[in-house]
RNA sequence: GCCGGUGUAGCUCAGUGGUAGAGCACUCGAUUCGUAAUCGAGCGGUCGUGCGUUCAAAUCGCAUCACCGGCUCCA
């Protein structure tokens, strides 16, 4: 098709974000100040407001803050206004911050007088010996003060008397003073439900979030950020553009290619299977579900049972949809007896997977229960392991670049507690990782018992148009399969051995890649995957007839094209 | 799954107990008008679903499904 060549030139100009976006400054020792100092001003502005509020956890994230509460009333958005308006009274009245060391028994009966269980859980749980500081909003000579239980609707916000005070048991750091906080530089986001200690059997608290920045500017470059990335959000632009839906008469987290999208999702297949024959991949069709027993034997079933939707029965035999490719692989690779003299054997699929995810996780094409995989399990020698992973990262750099994707973020995982293995085959695999990101000159961060039971990995992160991260790409190296299920190849003197598995993806999910693509190129897609290339306005109708023959002949030559009829309405 | 919110026309939304609305889109007609939004008419909804309260339910109650923001989870 010479045409799509010609399409697929890089002289041709690329869609740009069409809002230049501020560069925000990431996180400084002076952002995270305000930000933990903001978390103490919301907790302080919280219980003026509504003394029956308990106070958990409060700590500064990348953007702003969040603070934790046990209240029996839910907040709602307008009470984030009141709030945020209080904190605006504690940031004006510009109260010192004092850090004071405390003793122990002390501050348990004081937390234990002020009925904060959750902050005298976190006290018992600091280990012996270890300073307990805690920090005064306002002066440490009056205590904190205690505002009288009343109904909190009925609440107006108090005058902050100069002798307020308000404290928090914290290891800081901390501004000094709250006025260090401009009062235009920071925002209440929303309320939401979080777990006691991230525990969904533990109480649930209620968060508020918010952001805050060094100056009103700063915030108001993060705020045009969060709007530019709701404008790309995918499931509005799919919605318009027509590229895909989600039924809810067929149930959530099941997606539906429309016409428009199919194109695009038959452009990345297309690409990717010449992608994969040129790199010396086999591809391969294997069926959507199988004896339950498959799961048992790789591990699946015990380990990842909750993920896995339940078996099917089928004539007394339990069947299970399928949430992973590899068994299929493995088993495919089993039918046959193989030589080292084969390897590697490389073997791709557009797999589709079926996972249970909980209905409340569930999110556009990010997170969905069917998705496929771009699947492929490399079974190679030991000394063939890391020519094989630099293959895989050469293959991956291609395909993400052709995407517009040229900035990664790199991580090593190594070998976890428990694993499966021995040491030396976790050296050699990990060992194998490094050599090839060595060769291929990636910097990476290790992540130090980061990786899965069954081997090391190397994961990858694309930064998209608007400097977000997600993670896409994975490398695994996995000892765990192939002695699970005894595959075995003849080496060079006539015995039989275990192979090397490697199994990766690079765009991860099809669906969410897409989806990532949306999101990137803000539905204006490069012409090679554009869904309309060519659209043809005839402006009367008599170029009717001749329009739908350039059609015709564009379409035959391999082009998108499509014909706009609504401008003939002017002509007759 | 949990907490809070939302669900009304293809899309964006108004309508809090008394005969279902607007803009855009679409269809038809008029208008030859130079960068999205000319004028008129028309089409289009069992108000997510079910049960209940009531003389009367989009509106109130219960249940259920989906979606949104988080939590949790993510082989």
């Amino acid at each position: 098709m010479p045409c799509l060549s010609i399409a697929m030139s890089s002289a041709l100009p690329r869609p740009v974000a069409s809002t230049p976006l501020v560069a925000l400054p990431s996180s400084t020792d002076a952002l995270q100040r305000i930000r933990h100092t903001c978390a103490h001003i919301l907790a302080m502005a919280v219980q003026r407001l509504f003394p029956e509020a308990r106070v958990t956890i409060g700590p500064w994230t990348d953007t702003g803050f969040f603070y934790d509460f046990d209240c029996p009333t839910p907040f709602v958005a307008e009470d984030l206004k009141r709030i945020a308006t209080e904190m605006r009274r504690i940031i004006r009245a510009d109260l010192p911050i004092i850090q004071e060391t405390v003793e122990r028994e002390s501050l348990k009966a004081e937390l234990e007088r002020l009925n904060e269980p959750y902050k005298l859980e976190i006290l018992d749980r600091i280990p012996p010996g270890e300073p307990v500081t805690r920090y005064f909003i306002g002066s440490p000579d009056v205590g904190r003060t205690q505002h009288p239980e009343a109904e909190p609707s009925l609440i107006e916000p108090l005058p902050i008397a100069p002798q307020e005070s308000w404290w928090d048991l914290c290891a800081g750091p901390h501004l000094s003073r709250t006025g260090e906080i401009h009062p235009k530089a920071f925002a209440l986001e929303s309320v939401a439900g979080a777990y006691w200690r991230g525990d969904e059997t533990q109480a649930q608290l209620q968060r508020i979030s918010g952001t805050a920045w060094e100056t009103p500017e700063q915030l108001q470059a993060y705020l045009t950020q969060q709007e530019e990335a709701r404008r790309r959000d995918h499931r509005k632009l799919g919605k318009a553009l027509k590229l895909f839906s989600i039924e809810e008469a067929a149930g959530g987290g099941l997606v539906f290619w429309h016409p428009k999208g199919a194109r695009i999702r038959r452009v990345i297949e297309d690409y990717w299977r010449q992608a994969h024959t040129d790199a010396g991949y086999e591809l391969l069709f294997t069926p959507h579900m199988a004896n339950l027993e498959l799961w048992k034997t790789s591990g699946h079933f015990d380990f990842y049972r909750e993920g896995m939707f339940e078996a099917i029965a089928v004539e007394e035999q339990a069947y299970q949809l399928k949430p992973m490719n590899c068994p299929f692989h493995v088993l495919t690779y089993q039918h046959d007896l193989h030589s080292y003299r084969e390897f590697p054997l490389r073997w791709a699929e557009l797999g589709t997977v079926y996972r249970y995810e909980r209905s409340g996780t569930l999110h556009g094409l990010m997170r969905v229960r069917g998705f496929t995989q771009d699947d492929a399990h490399v079974f190679c020698l030991p000394d063939q392991v890391t020519a094989e992973i630099l293959g895989v990262l050469n293959l991956t750099e291609r395909i993400l670049s052709d995407f517009g994707f040229h900035d990664y973020e790199v991580n090593l995982s190594t070998r976890p507690e428990p694993s499966v293995g021995s040491d030396e085959i976790w050296d050699l695999a990990t060992q194998a990782l490094m050599n090839a990101l060595q060769i291929k000159g990636w910097q990476y961060q290790t992540d130090e018992g980061g990786g899965a039971f069954y081997g090391p990995k190397i994961d990858l992160k694309i930064r998209d148009a608007i400097g977000r991260l997600w993670q896409c790409s994975t490398i695994q190296v996995d000892f765990n399969l192939p002695e699970r299920f005894q595959m075995q190849y003849v080496a060079a003197d006539g015995s039989r051995q275990r192979p090397i598995m490697i199994h990766r993806a690079i765009f991860g999910s099809l669906e969410r890649f897409f989806g990532i693509l949306i999101e990137n190129y803000a539905g204006l897609f490069p012409l090679w995957l554009a869904p309309v290339q060519v659209k043809l306005l005839p402006v009367g109708e008599s170029q009717h007839d001749y329009s739908s023959q350039v059609v015709q002949q564009l379409k035959q030559l391999g082009f998108r094209a499509e014909l706009d009829v609504s401008a003939i309405a002017w002509v007759k």
